[in-house]
DNA sequence: CATGAATGAGTTTTCATTCAT
DNA sequence: AATGAATGAAAACTCATTCAT
């Protein structure tokens, strides 16, 4: 009946001491603060001192927890893409048709994005710096772009091979539906927009799956 | 009268001085020093010193010209954002149909960034920024856009009025066309590609004509 | 009386609780590893937490038997400074000869630093630190160097009054011997040698014995 | 008739600029300013501030010659070893025979740290960080010892061939008069003394040929 | 007594900007 | 106009010290 609250005492082993506890409060506040600050500010203006306040703690305490502000920000960077990546495998996994997917996809990002617009900052912020360092880990790049394109791409695959589908590249399909996601949130974000961000999601899914269709009479 | 490229007389009002295209000149440099510096390093990053030494010129210098790092950042992003709109309008405006407009559109928009990457990182960067600072200057980023997709937009509003495309909205149309050549060079920057340029830019725009494409027998 | 070893009654003057053993083993600890801390690294380059961690205690531990940082290197350093002084003491006390008092005063210095290089270092950082601070305890100082030297002084007068030395100032001679030995080991730390301790012990005590010798006849 | 006063126009080559004046003056004004900081209070807690403060000139500054505190605590200490080792280098070339050597190589050494006191504290605490080191550039120190007693120890080489001098090993006896003279200074800084430094210099001097002094009769 | 999380003063270093030459 | 030396504000990071548990 949950194991947290019963307890009894805290036994020696696997016990999750008070410590523990306090210290990941302390973490998840510093990453929440720290999303903020940096949304609202970006890495380099972003000050470890406001970060500190933002999570109303004293400076040096951060330092108890991340050894660096890169390392704060990465942590930041980090939780927000697990989130995203876990509510999209969630979403695209329920879809039973292609066209469910795609909606699931476009719907999961575009949501999550709008609720969190300290991370999608983050999240461009990150991507503009990984564009301008010629030598970045490509690798980390590709791999979390893999991760949440992944599961549309598999049933884009299918959608084709069943003939639900024209004949497209599923990879490219996958990864402009990726695009298009985050240049509705960005362009929303930034200049607005005269739909509500449903409606403009479901613009983006009709379109593209029109795009999709397979040619009438080319099933069977 | 000499330099004077404008002739008639030499009066003070419409001539150019050789101070003015020595002036001329320095800025040119400078835009285009800063256009590397900030492409490869960043604004925060980039140091007035490494653009002087980039564009040959001592520090102080530069602050004949543009009075602060910001200042001469704006000019590099408004310089850029100027070649591409003009680039754009070209291509779009000797489009004759709705399907040619979107592939000079795309090929346009892509093929500038794929050449000129500094000046893509800058945008991107600019982007992640003015997202960031919610008392962004919506009203400037609104127009940049606007005066991009301005020609598209058009073309397609005819395309739908003439019913060579489905009835959708053209403006949500243009902005996903936007929004999806920046997505595809941004993917291609950081992670890379297997096909081709004109190869992924063709894709595109099939997907989205596809999209579009009047519903059979809608026409009259 | 149970823990009490000085006995008599267990009333609060003259009793050694086992408080008191306790206390006296951390003091102890504590000591010996700030010792080795303050020696590898010097006094601001030492951490508390470091200093902690090499006695086994917590950090907080280490202020509930010195105040200070400060305090603790005080404590450190006169632990140190007592030893040598006892050592030397009873070395020279044992020589019956002005000779076999400068050669066990050298010996006993010379073989103390030599086991003790993290007291060394301390004691030589220490000098260099006084040496500095123009408002230095000179007396402190004095005095340290006084309870050092006192002995071999006394050794030296006699020598001198009986005519086995020639006329020198036992003071002078007493603080050079004092410096070379001191000189030696530092030598030696930093640089090496080429012959053993006891060799470059023997060496000082024989050029020096030979600059103290009586002019030949010149005793009674 | 000294170059440098004559002139005339500054031609282009081998010209020193007004700019390398000044840069010159300007190294070497902190290099002053940087002695006396960290001979008052060493490296640590000696502040960069307190070392452009003493040279007259902004925080800033200082690293327009120097790219770190490191760096000017090197040049500093350089600078007064090449100081001293000229000074000892030109006094003991000058002696004839190995007594005036000694007095020479004693009476450089104290009267120059006895007047840059400054420098003897930022000698005696360089060393005492080396001796901590264990890993220190055993090679540095080795050179620079060598190189302070090179010209000494060459002289008793003589003197010992000659048979003007015991049998003695003239590394052995160099090093510790190198040592006596280190040791004599600290101890007037530290403790003071009761007589002038010539005098005190003088009964090393003494002290010392006494000990080396041939045997009565050995020579020949 | 012992602990170690929290604090925040203090330091080095960078770099946009100024201004005398 | 051009220069580049000088400036000093700002920020990351460290660590002695405190104090609630």
């Amino acid at each position: 009946y949950g194991d947290s609250l019963v307890s009894g005492m805290s036994g020696d082993s696997a016990a999750v001491s008070k410590e523990d506890v306090v210290a990941e409060f302390r973490r998840r506040s510093l990453v929440e603060a720290a999303q903020r600050v940096f949304g609202e500010r970006g890495f380099e203006q972003a000050t470890m001192e406001a970060i500190a306040e933002a999570a109303g703690v004293a400076k040096g305490t951060v330092y108890l927890y991340y050894p660096s502000k890169q390392a704060i920000h990465d942590a930041t960077f980090a939780a927000g893409m697990a989130d995203i990546e876990r509510l999209i495998q969630e979403h695209v996994e329920r879809a039973t048709t292609a066209r469910e997917a795609i909606e699931a996809f476009v719907t999961a990002r575009t949501e999550y994005f709008q609720q969190h617009p300290d991370f999608f900052r983050i999240y461009v912020a990150e991507i503009a710096r990984e564009v301008a360092s010629g030598s970045a880990d490509r690798r980390t790049c590709h791999v979390a772009v893999d991760r949440q394109t992944r599961s549309l791409q598999t049933m884009i695959e299918k959608a084709v091979a069943a003939g639900d589908m024209r004949p497209v590249d599923p990879e490219s399909v996958a990864l402009t539906v990726f695009d298009m996601s985050k240049g509705l949130v960005g362009r929303r974000l930034l200049i607005g927009s005269k739909w509500s961000v449903e409606r403009d999601a479901q613009f983006l899914t009709d379109l593209i799956w029109a795009g999709l269709a397979p040619t009438r009479g080319s099933k069977r």
